[in-house]
DNA sequence: CTAGGGATACGA
DNA sequence: TCGTATCCCTAG
């Protein structure tokens, strides 16, 4: 299937507040992931968000997903993110910090880990620095006089009763999906029940596209449409135009029975018929690749995947908890388990959905032989999928693997032939950091006592001196020094 | 981990 | 636009 085909599913999917985390889980399994896409990516982080805050609770993985949100803003080149946003974090990072105000030690680790690491951090590199408020700053300096100072500690704590982490998310996510907008297949879905509306929506007819649709919103294929429309000729057209157009088209004779609509119709009925009078090859390629993909499309989530999903539910209810001891020992194996709100982290391991246990709090209420892990804990039959890279490189665990037997196409669709381009495209490229004197006598002196080449034991002896340099950069800097 | 080539940023 | 500095990728 193509990929841009079940990014529109997906992102659809997604939306759907209905459709629990499991099968959207196993429909990224199967899925090809458009690992490119900002905005997908983007609404995977806001469903994770909206999982990860479904039990009631914050937890400090909220700060990384929304630090990998901005992390896309800013790469999209939207250098500020907005104010719900910046509240958000400020009021989760709060949060997690206060909560453990009246245990002392537990209290200094979450302030240096939240307050010195990631916020300190945010703020030294251009990394993440959209969402620092003042608020944020303000709150650091408490909590950093708080740690060691028992009176601040008393007025941050009265400061704290008006805070709310879990109000300021939500209210940061309805801003969030309300700016997302509707999935490009919320256009379709909303009147596409069958195949052949399918066709008479892509290829004749009358559109009926749209009784769902928000005015203001513009799916992808549309707007790209509107972009040559601009760029040939200006601004959209109004309505008036676009009837002109169907009127020139039946006189040629290319009429395909397009129907002009009333002037008191909705916006997207304009839109439709836009988009249906723009036979361009792109246009035509797309509705081809629909078109096509349409059966595949059904075949693989309407048809088999719920009975894939029962059989995979019943391999795993049986497997229950000996799954659970195994998978934990193979994590134990495979090293530290993998903190998805660590942004280093993340960049290169990113789950997917948080996990199986989320997926079932409150929405289903079945598999009751299976307890229920906690929701900050980890969960053992969890499976982390990697929607930006490295997809095939994850370790396969025997749940994970017996459901996969029932699924179908699995292991095509999830290595993306575009992987080693994608990732080198996501790998954002430090701040170029001039060097210091210091930093050049340093090296030059580590070179002298330490032997030339052993960058390593070089950064490692000066490492206060070499701040954010790598051995690599000592050993290209000293390429640098020694030319000519 | 290192070496070396290539890409990118940045100032003149 | 060009040269240099810095950063990134990857073979070995």
């Amino acid at each position: 299937m193509d990929t841009d085909v079940a990014r529109w599913v997906l992102e659809y999917l997604l939306r759907q507040q209905s459709l629990d985390d499991r099968t959207l889980n196993a429909l990224l399994r199967i899925l090809p992931i458009p690992n490119d896409n900002s905005s997908f990516k983007k609404a995977l982080l806001l469903r994770r968000i909206d999982t990860e805050i479904s039990n009631g609770t914050v937890s400090e993985k909220l700060l990384g997903f929304l630090e990998r949100i901005e992390e896309l803003d800013n790469q999209e080149g939207i250098e500020t993110c907005d104010d719900s946003m910046k509240h958000a974090y400020c009021a989760v990072a709060v949060d997690c910090t206060l909560r453990f105000i009246d245990e002392r030690e537990e209290y200094f680790d979450a302030v240096k880990r939240i307050w010195r690491g990631r916020v300190w951090k945010m703020e030294r590199c251009e990394m993440g620095v959209g969402l620092v408020s003042d608020d944020l700053r303000e709150w650091r300096d408490d909590k950093e006089a708080a740690v060691w100072d028992p009176s601040v500690c008393e007025n941050v704590r009265a400061k704290m009763r008006g805070n709310d982490g879990l109000e300021a998310v939500r209210a940061y996510m309805d801003e969030a999906w309300r700016r997302t907008g509707p999935a490009f297949l919320q256009v379709v879905a909303g009147s596409v029940s069958d195949e052949d509306t399918m066709r008479e929506v892509l290829g004749r007819g009358d559109c009926r596209i749209g009784d769902r649709v928000d005015g203001d919103s513009t799916p992808d294929l549309i707007a790209s449409d509107k972009d040559k429309e601009s760029q040939k000729g200006g601004a959209l057209p109004r309505r008036k135009h676009v009837a002109n157009k169907h009127s020139r088209g039946a006189t040629t004779g290319t009429s395909r029975g397009v129907k002009i609509t009333d002037a008191e119709e909705p916006d997207l009925r304009k839109l439709s018929d836009h988009y249906k009078c723009l036979p361009t090859p792109e246009i035509n390629k797309v509705q081809e690749t629909l078109r096509t993909s349409f059966l595949e499309l059904k075949a693989v989530v309407v048809d088999p995947l719920p009975e894939a999903l029962r059989l995979a539910e019943n391999v795993m209810s049986c497997m229950g908890r000996q799954n659970m001891n195994q998978e934990s020992s193979v994590r134990e194996q495979n090293g530290k388990d993998v903190d998805v709100t660590n942004p280093s982290v993340c960049t290169s391991r990113e789950a997917a959905l948080a996990n199986e246990a989320n997926c079932d709090n409150q929405r289903s209420g079945h598999q009751n032989d299976v307890p229920k892990p906690s929701l900050m804990a980890r969960n053992s039959t969890a499976r982390t999928f990697e929607w930006d890279d490295s997809v095939d490189s994850l370790p396969e665990v025997s749940a994970d693997h017996a459901s996969r037997l029932h699924l179908p196409t699995p292991k095509r669709r999830l290595v993306s032939p575009l992987k080693k381009y994608e990732t080198k495209k996501l790998t954002r490229r430090r701040k170029v950091k001039k060097w210091s004197t210091l930093e050049e006598d340093t090296l030059r002196i580590g070179v002298q006592k330490l032997g030339m080449g052993n960058w390593k034991v070089i950064l490692n002896t000066y490492r206060d001196v070499f701040e954010e340099r790598t051995e690599v950069d000592l050993k290209d800097k000293w390429r640098n020094m020694t030319r000519y």
